[in-house]
RNA sequence: GCGAGAGUGGCGGAAUUGGCAUACGCGCCAGACUUAGAAUCUGGUGGGCGACCGUGGGGGUUCGAGUCCCCCCUCUCGCACCA
């Protein structure tokens, strides 16, 4: 293309021309190389400032975040995946004139740095730093466009300080207290263990059984928010739905009822909490869990044996025994017996193993004709079954009964109640106990309490002094922050690393007698509730973040990460939210307006039947393993894990590939939400894609410098219009794709598609085209490529950008607008169908009415040769797509 | 068991509102260029010789279904004696 500009006078022959052109090209064309127009764009933007967010509060705001990494060594494909997906985010409505936030940090305390401590004998400190370097290093080699001013690392004293400030002002407002709670403790390492330590029950360590037992724990009162955390569930429309049942399940309310059972000849009582209040008079034993603090008060002598044994036996089969598939419901009768509240009736109080101490009360009323669970524990134990609920027209008889009936019905045996609907009856039944002093309506939640005290030493230690008289003190907040000491030894035997004297010694802030300072630290998820907050100050000094940023920049309006904080984090931090909202730091109900969860990153597995997952390199070039020379399977996709050998490290793809085509191909292979499969050739086609684009720019440098940019003066003919259309067109879909969708992988396609369009030796098919003209058009199309591009391959947009002879660099470039005018073409081609099944295509023009098009279509000759001797019945006519043609069959 | 999501060429995926199934990329095949080439460019590529058949399977609604409805199968994720 643009023989002439290139070769000016002499006329050449397409071959000849293309040879020459060739060469030329190669001794001259700038060629692309990644790794220099990278750097060259990363320093100029931190340089320049380029993504700093407007500090004053103007303008209309986008707070950009992906959840921010722990730094555990260097960053991985997931990481960049993630931060991807943001960075196009960020850099569309930045183009798009929005002032845009997009800040980064660490989540920087937490138990792998206490063990690469201890194995390598370095100290939590100095190894977090180190990783933290290296992988800023990392991120800032993907180019992705952060404030860095704003970074924060949650392990900094001028962090943490706020950490266990807020904690100190939880504690004010009631929403921190202590209780004792029992933990997960090693009794060989004599410590206390993580749930994600404990593994099937054993120390992940030494592999010795795991024990419960009581400790004073710190908690935060999550449970105040239960009602708010789920009412807001359905103010969330920019969640993906199953992360909102996730939590639903997670705070899992019932509505039902309290009641007491007074225990028979003793001051005692039971309390029970249902949600099937209408059963009540069909109650015919009691179930306690093996924990409930009234089975060593109630059980009769006789009984004590076996009950003790029962009790120490399902202690000994442990809390996983209930996920046990062949897990089968036992009990023991205590020899106890209570009343039933409205009855009256004398009902024995049993133990049994599927009752829990966590859910409820501990204690439930046992219903066997509707309830299964009952049922078959009173099959198994010959206790009578007495039905309460008929189901509309039959008549249950509880010899028969092969299985609970749960359904609704209409109450019988129920005294007053019979004859009334169930539904209606769980009303009166919770009136009657309430008339009678023995219950009341109730709510209960599945959510606990969020115990936050680990006995560790790399965390946010509490700021509490227990003084001998005055008990739980708070550190006074200007002694914040209270530091963690260096001291330490890490692997001891001691329950908590901190608990030496040096730091532990202290005067009570309110009496002076000598008193200990807490030893445990904050569980780190507490570090990550709030550090989008801080993000937004930074620097203050007197306060976790300013009102009026916060006020200004919340809620965030795109937050991106992992699917696997579903609950734990992304809960905590809408607690969190809400909590300092009503300690009155801010305005905002909810943290995160929109949440992109993104799919983890598979690869494909090697395997070898002895040696199992293999490496790449373990595979010799006849596809055998390399040490035993059997075949080596290519395994099922997987998640990327060191385990299954199948990682792909992200610093040699960016090294070898550049971190545009990284950038590209994490987009480009799947939607942000779907798993992306990594794969090699997919990576080499990215590249080639970013290497075309360059050339297409560079070969035709001249004619572009020299064009200005078709803006829609003079209409346009032949292959010009059609560059022109798919331009608008493209420049159209791609906004749609980002803005609406977040479907990168379409919007590149796009792209892709009038990149090949723009290759198309169609430029002089026609000899009069005005060369000054065309070179307008490829302009606009070429610019077009660059500015969409821009959000994928930030470094290469820039670097053509600047070819171009743009003289204000692309970030602060707006995003291109496309003219609806230009997407209308004279004529269209229309899809011709006979009872539904394609069979011939037809240019019409676009003004085109029905009754003309019937009469085209209709008369057309491949048409005819179907409709031939056959009844028309009607013609279905979908403007502008297609025609069908219904006939007789 | 309950809840959510998914199933489309050899592979990753596209089809936004019921309207040309398989865009774009990978792979493969052919051609061009080249001393040569794994580079680059161009073209082809669901199956079947064909009428036709094709979006996990079966039924339905419709002029028309990957898309809507009903039943079933498979996979992934979450929850799971929650009283």
């Amino acid at each position: 293309m643009y023989y002439k500009s290139l070769y000016a006078k002499k006329p050449y022959t397409i071959k000849s021309f293309t040879r020459l052109l060739r060469k030329k090209v190669k001794r001259e064309m700038k060629k692309y190389e990644h790794k220099k127009i990278e750097e060259k764009w990363q320093t100029l933007w931190a340089k320049s400032n380029a993504f700093v967010a407007d500090k004053d509060c103007s303008g209309e705001k986008y707070y950009v975040l992906e959840m921010f990494p722990y730094p555990s060594g260097k960053i991985h494909m997931g990481h960049v995946r993630n931060y991807s997906i943001g960075d196009v985010i960020a850099r569309f409505f930045k183009m798009r004139g929005k002032n845009v936030i997009h800040p980064m940090g660490w989540d920087s305390f937490g138990l792998p740095a206490e063990n690469a401590a201890i194995a390598h004998g370095t100290h939590p400190k100095a190894w977090t730093h180190e990783n933290i370097d290296f992988m800023r290093a990392q991120l800032k080699r993907m180019g992705l466009s952060y404030d860095w001013a704003r970074e924060v690392a949650s392990c900094t004293p001028e962090y943490y300080k706020w950490s266990q400030w807020i904690f100190l002002k939880f504690l004010e407002k009631g929403l921190a207290y202590k209780k004792k709670s029992s933990v997960n403790w090693c009794p060989d390492c004599s410590t206390v263990l993580a749930n994600e330590q404990v593994e099937d029950g054993l120390c992940w360590r030494c592999e010795s059984e795991v024990i419960d037992r009581e400790l004073e724990q710190w908690f935060f009162k999550i449970t105040d928010y239960a009602e708010e955390l789920l009412d807001f569930t359905e103010k969330l429309p920019g969640w993906p739905e199953r992360v909102l049942t996730m939590q639903k399940n997670w705070i899992g309310k019932s509505v039902g009822a309290k009641a007491t059972f007074s225990v028979l000849g003793s001051g005692e009582v039971v309390e029970i909490f249902t949600t099937r209040p209408d059963t009540l008079y069909g109650v015919t034993f009691m179930s306690l869990a093996p924990e409930h603090p009234l089975v060593e008060k109630i059980t009769t002598q006789d009984r004590d044996k076996e009950v003790r044994a029962f009790v120490e036996k399902v202690k000994a089969e442990g809390k996983n025994a209930l996920d046990a598939p062949d897990f089968e419901k036992e009990g023991v009768f205590t020899g106890a017996y209570c009343l039933n509240p409205l009855s009256g009736e004398e009902v024995p109080i049993y133990v049994a193993n599927f009752v829990l101490m966590g859910y409820g009360t501990g204690a439930v009323m046992a219903v066997p004709a509707h309830d299964q669970r009952d049922f078959e524990f009173a099959k198994k134990y010959k206790i009578p079954i007495k039905v309460v609920i008929n189901p509309p027209g039959t008549e249950l008889t509880p010899d028969t009964m092969e299985e609970a009936f749960t359904g609704e019905g209409v109450m019988v045996n129920s005294a007053a109640l019979d004859g009334t609907s169930n539904l209606e009856g769980k009303a009166a039944v919770i009136r009657l106990l309430s008339e009678a002093k023995k219950g009341e309506e109730s709510i209960n939640y599945r959510l606990r309490d969020w115990g936050i005290s680990r006995q560790r030493y790399w965390g946010c230690p509490i700021p509490i002094i227990y003084c001998d008289d005055c008990g739980a003190v708070p550190v006074p907040e200007k002694e914040l922050p209270l530091l963690l000491p260096d001291g330490v030894e890490l692997g001891g035997a001691g329950l908590s690393p901190l608990d030496i004297e040096s730091f532990t010694k202290v005067d009570c802030p309110e009496c002076g007698r000598v008193s200990k300072r807490e030893t445990d630290t904050m569980d780190t998820f507490v570090d990550s509730s709030w550090y989008f907050l801080r993000y937004l100050s930074p620097d203050l000094e007197d306060l976790p973040f300013d009102k009026t940023e916060a006020n200004f920049w919340m809620p965030v309006d795109q937050y991106i990460g992992g699917i696997e904080h579903a609950v734990m984090h992304l809960l905590y931090a809408r607690f969190f939210t809400k909590a300092l909202r009503d300690i009155g730091l801010l305005d905002c109900d909810e943290p995160f307006k929109n949440l992109l969860t993104q799919g983890m990153v598979c690869m494909e597995t090697l395997k070898c039947e002895e040696h199992g997952y293999l490496l790449p390199e373990e595979r010799d070039e006849n596809g055998l393993c390399v040490r035993c020379k059997k075949p080596v399977t290519v395994g099922s996709v997987e998640k990327m894990s060191k385990s299954k050998k199948n990682t792909i490290d992200p610093d040699g793809i960016i090294e070898r590939y550049g971190a545009d085509t990284t950038r590209l191909f994490s987009l480009f292979a799947a939607p942000p939400e779907r798993d992306l499969d990594w794969n090699l050739d997919g990576v080499e086609g990215s590249y080639r894609f970013l290497s075309r684009v360059w050339r297409l720019v560079n070969e035709n440098i001249e004619t572009l410098k020299n064009a200005t940019p078709y803006a829609g003066e003079a209409k346009l003919e032949g292959f010009l219009g059609e560059v022109h259309r798919a331009t608008h067109k493209t420049i159209k879909k791609v906004s749609g794709d980002i803005e609406e969708r977040f479907h990168f992988n379409t919007a590149i396609s796009a792209v892709m598609e009038l990149t090949n369009l723009l290759y198309q030796d169609k430029w002089r098919e026609n000899k009069d085209i005005d060369e000054e003209l065309s070179g307008a058009v490829f302009r606009a199309a070429i610019e077009a490529v660059v500015l969409l591009l821009s959000p994928f391959a930030p470094h290469m947009a820039e670097e053509l950008w600047e070819a171009l002879g743009s003289e204000v660099p692309l970030y602060k470039t707006p995003w291109p607008s496309f003219d609806e005018r230009a997407l209308v073409t004279d004529e269209l081609e229309l899809v011709c169908q006979i009872n539904g099944k394609l069979r011939a295509r037809l240019m019409v023009s676009a003004s085109v009415t029905k009754a003309e098009v019937e009469k085209l279509v209709l008369n057309d000759s491949k048409i005819k040769e179907w409709t031939l001797d056959k009844e028309i019945k009607k013609v279905i006519y979908v403007p502008g797509k297609l025609v069908n043609v219904v006939v007789a069959k």
